[in-house]
DNA sequence: ATGATCACG
DNA sequence: ACGTACGTGATCATG
């Protein structure tokens, strides 16, 4: 059964465009509008299942259009270059779809198509027209149906003649003098003012064309009459240049469009390069396909799994022990399942070396034969090159194993080459790396409640694929690290680094269950009397939790004025409910409930539920890889958010103790690091002189902004000016700071003036930053980890915008994660060099937490800041200041 | 799963 | 004119 398919390029890539959320590869090019004409696509093909397809595209700037109307599209918005640039690779993945693609000079893809919808009338084809564009419906016929999307490209709507009668009331035929009349603003085809398509349909319903309706003229009356009277030429002119074209010299036969479907390595290479991973999944060429599909399945083919289970199979032992001993090549992959490393189950352990891959399951290391693979799996001067070393160091701790001497992690590596890239798993770094062959876990697993561990079998080859595929990328991205300079930032810091956060979190730290649960008694009974009394002002029981209920009853029920709304109603948040305080007495309490309520789900209840039964001590998981400026995240529990600016939640921190009898908890933070590196960075000498002299910063800049002496600055002006210095770090808008300081935009503006006049090398800076990372896509930090900002050369001024404070806060924001990093490693060596007992246990961005021994404190109040403060060299001074006590809470 | 809210630097 | 501060994670409610 024939069926030919013609498709709209230009139309649908528009389309796409807009309606897909902005997307780009690693590579950044934009990709959206191709992604969704691609999901439109195999939509379509899936369901027409068409013998012939086309995609026309317009060519030239100049048709025969504008002969007669030199405006004609005029006014139309310049193509945004995110979209232009994908024009040319659009038509590439339709090339790979085997997808014939014809564009002639001087005429649109509807001229185009139309053409070839009059010789599928001619043939009695069916045809299939697929379009934005409803100015096509002039195409249909009873054998040529129209497509045109609707809601973005995911749906079409059909429209056939019957489907146009019944909408419009008119035949295809109509359509033309439909924009005739009313004209169309994309094109700037003016048809006649003051009607749009209700009046136009009403005059061609009565008159059925623009010729008629214009011999018809002294029929209407009033405005309209005057209106049209006044426009005759443009109404026809209008309706001529909506008409198509349908005798275009195509000069090419209908064989040429004939659509035997696509060539799977073809599309498999464009979907990679696209980085299309659900297309890739969904067309299931993702594992084993694509242009290397031959070499990569006899790759996997010819590697040769050997399974060690038990003593039996010490033959195998020796021979991966005499690869590994004589210090041949490896990648080693150890399977840990579940977020948590301290609760992961450890599934097995794979080992590939040059010529053979060796699996064993979790349970022989166990086993005697294990001794001298468990030796050296632990041996720290033994290299080890693998993926995720920290959470693989975690898991077979708490399974009674060590893992020592990580040199390489391919995960780490990964993360440094793009931080801000978040599927890291193994098969998208694979993949990305321009390799096949790894299947997801999700592939191999299942995931949520279908997880379920494969057959021995499945599993053990899934674990010899990731080991093989180790071994394959480290010396490729050991390349790519020395190839954008972060070769030492990864060796000499991150890599250190990543034992370091091993350590810290194995060793835990100390809560104190019953200082938790004292205040979690308290919470509840202060909760349950606020919930009373916010129930008996509004009159009502309902759930204060709940946005959604607290919205209705704040201002449905009691009429206050809404102020913000979210996209899904009201906002109730603690900046609207502080603006709202002065209306009703029922607002002071919902926010007290919400501060409290806070604390006890979060920090009592949450944090009772980390401790472990057998050690009293929660374990973090420092994440090394998750955020994009450098610094560490903290995960179950957090322990990066312990509450302190207020004394209520500050009490939580008196849970946190040392886990030895007569032990302190010494904690020292970096003094404004973030503002003492902008100093370095910009270099401007007034606010590096000010931290050479360790002035208050604040007032400092409250002196220079507002022109005054040091004993005249007033607590407010204080104010202003430390929310201009954090402005300026997070990359200043006079709006942000006019939000966060209460004052107008204009004020802001010239604080920000004023600031910039004294502060010129840090304009200077900002100005540069920003000029430099349009130029090279990319920003870096003192240790030149990098961050790419693709969308700095956005049109969209949002996303300009946002890419240019990102440009201007990451070097200063990585810069002192850097640097707090490697006042961790050096501290660590340290403790190490001198034997000292105390130990380091937690990092809160600018702060170290250790615990430490009596003996041990004088000693260590002084080396601890004297590590922190040398750890880089900087033009000005960095300061860490240094406190002790009993617990968390007193070590301020 | 997603959004709103709020804890931290 | 656009509509914003930078970076995270946990909890709860709700679709």
């Amino acid at each position: 059964m024939k069926k030919w398919m013609l498709i709209d390029g230009n139309s649908i890539a528009y389309r796409a465009f807009f309606a897909m959320p902005p997307l780009t590869n690693s590579a950044g090019l934009h990709t959206n509008a191709i992604f969704g004409f691609t999901t439109m696509l195999l939509k379509l093909l899936e369901e027409q299942k068409p013998s012939h397809v086309l995609v026309a595209f317009d060519a030239g700037k100049v048709t025969f259009r504008h002969e007669g109307y030199a405006e004609y599209k005029g006014g139309r918005q310049k193509t945004p270059p995110e979209l232009s640039e994908q024009f040319p690779v659009l038509k590439e993945l339709i090339a790979a779809f085997g997808i014939a693609q014809f564009e002639l000079d001087g005429y649109e893809a509807d001229d185009i198509i139309g053409t070839l919808t009059l010789e599928a009338d001619k043939q009695g084809v069916p045809a299939l027209v697929v379009t934005g564009d409803k100015d096509m419906l002039q195409l249909a016929s009873s054998g040529v149906t129209v497509a045109v999307t609707r809601k973005g490209v995911s749906e079409v709507e059909l429209y056939t003649p019957d489907a146009i009668n019944e909408k419009y009331g008119l035949t295809p035929g109509q359509i033309i003098d439909l924009k005739g009349l009313m004209g169309d603003t994309s094109d700037n085809i003016p048809g006649v003012p003051g009607v749009g398509e209700k009046t136009a349909l009403k005059l061609l319903h009565e008159y059925s064309s623009v010729e008629n309706v214009l011999s018809n003229l002294d029929k209407l009356k009033g405005k309209l009459k005057e209106n049209i009277q006044n426009h005759q030429e443009d109404a026809v002119m209008s309706k001529k240049l909506a008409t198509i074209f349908r005798e275009v010299p195509l000069e090419k036969s209908i064989d040429e469009i004939t659509y035997s479907g696509h060539d799977d390595a073809k599309l498999g290479d464009m979907f990679r390069r696209l980085e299309f991973k659900s297309l890739l999944e969904r067309l299931q060429l993702g594992a084993e396909s694509g242009a290397d599909e031959s070499k990569a399945q006899a790759a996997a083919a010819e590697l040769t799994v050997t399974s060690l289970s038990g003593d039996e199979d010490s033959e195998g032992m020796d021979r991966l022990m005499l690869a590994l001993e004589s210090g041949g090549e490896h990648g080693l992959f150890i399977e840990a399942v579940g977020e948590n490393p301290h609760h992961a189950e450890l599934l097995g352990v794979s080992l590939a070396t040059a010529d053979e891959v060796f699996v064993l399951p979790a349970s022989a290391l166990k086993a005697a034969f294990c001794e001298r693979l468990n030796a050296w799996l632990g041996d720290e001067t033994k290299p080890k090159y693998g993926f995720d070393l920290h959470k693989s160091e975690l898991a077979l701790r708490w399974a009674g194993h060590r893992l020592g001497g990580a040199a390489f992690d391919v995960q780490l590596a990964a993360y440094l080459l793009d931080p801000t890239d978040n599927q890291l798993a193994l098969s998208s770094i694979n993949e990305r790396q321009g390799f096949t062959g790894v299947p997801t876990d999700e592939a191999v697993y299942g995931k949520g409640a279908k997880f379920k561990v494969p057959d021995e079998e499945t599993l053990f080859r899934h674990l010899a694929l990731k080991a093989h595929a180790v071994l394959r990328l480290a010396p490729k991205m050991t390349e790519e690290l020395k190839a954008t300079g972060m070769e030492k930032l990864y060796f000499e810091l991150e890599q250190p680094l990543s034992r370091v956060l091993a350590d810290m979190e194995h060793q835990g730290i100390k809560v104190e269950r019953s200082v938790l649960e004292e205040l979690g008694k308290s919470l509840e009974s202060q909760l349950s009397t606020i919930m009373s009394g916010i129930y008996s002002l509004a009159g009502t029981e309902f759930n204060i939790n709940s946005p959604k209920q607290l919205g209705e009853i704040l201002f449905d029920k009691l009429g206050l004025p809404a102020r913000k709304k979210t996209k899904t109603g009201y906002s109730t948040d603690a900046e609207v409910l502080e603006e709202l305080a002065p209306y009703h007495e029922i607002i002071p309490l919902i926010l007290h409930f919400r501060q409290l309520s806070k604390l006890q789900s979060t920090y009592v209840e949450g944090l009772l539920k980390e401790i472990r039964e057998e050690t009293g001590k929660v374990h973090t998981y420092y994440r090394q890889t998750i955020a994009a400026t450098g610094r560490l995240s903290s995960q179950f529990p957090n322990l990066q958010n312990i509450p302190i600016r207020l004394e209520e939640g500050r009490q939580i921190r008196k849970a946190f103790l040392p886990s030895e009898p007569g032990w302190s908890i010494l904690a020292a933070d970096y003094s404004q690091i973030e503002l003492r590196v902008l100093a370095h960075i910009s270099g401007d000498e007034n606010l590096k002189e000010a931290f050479i002299h360790d002035m208050d910063i604040h007032t400092k800049t409250a002196m220079d902004v507002f022109g005054v002496e040091a004993d005249k600055v007033d607590a407010n002006m204080r104010r202003s000016a430390k929310a201009v210095n954090f402005g300026i770090v997070y990359g200043i808008s006079d709006f942000g700071l006019s939000q966060n300081l209460g004052i107008t935009r204009k004020d802001a503006a010239s604080f920000i003036e004023q600031y910039f006049n004294v502060f010129k090398g840090v304009r200077q800076y900002m100005d540069d930053i920003v000029t430099s990372a349009k130029k090279d896509g990319y920003v870096t930090t003192l240790l030149d980890r990098r961050r790419y900002l693709p969308e700095i050369k956005s049109s969209n001024f949002n996303l300009r915008s946002f890419a240019e404070r990102t440009a201007m806060n990451t070097p200063i924001q990585g810069t002192a994660a850097d640097i707090i990093k490697l006042a961790m490693v050096q501290m660590d060596e340290a403790l190490k060099s001198r034997g000292l007992k105390s130990r380091m246990l937690l990092q809160v961005h600018d702060e170290l937490v250790f615990e430490v021994p009596p003996d041990e404190l004088e000693l260590m109040k002084g080396l601890l800041p004297e590590v922190m403060e040398g750890a880089l060299k900087l033009d000005v001074p960095l300061k860490a200041d240094v406190s002790f006590g009993d617990n968390w809470y007193e070590a301020k």
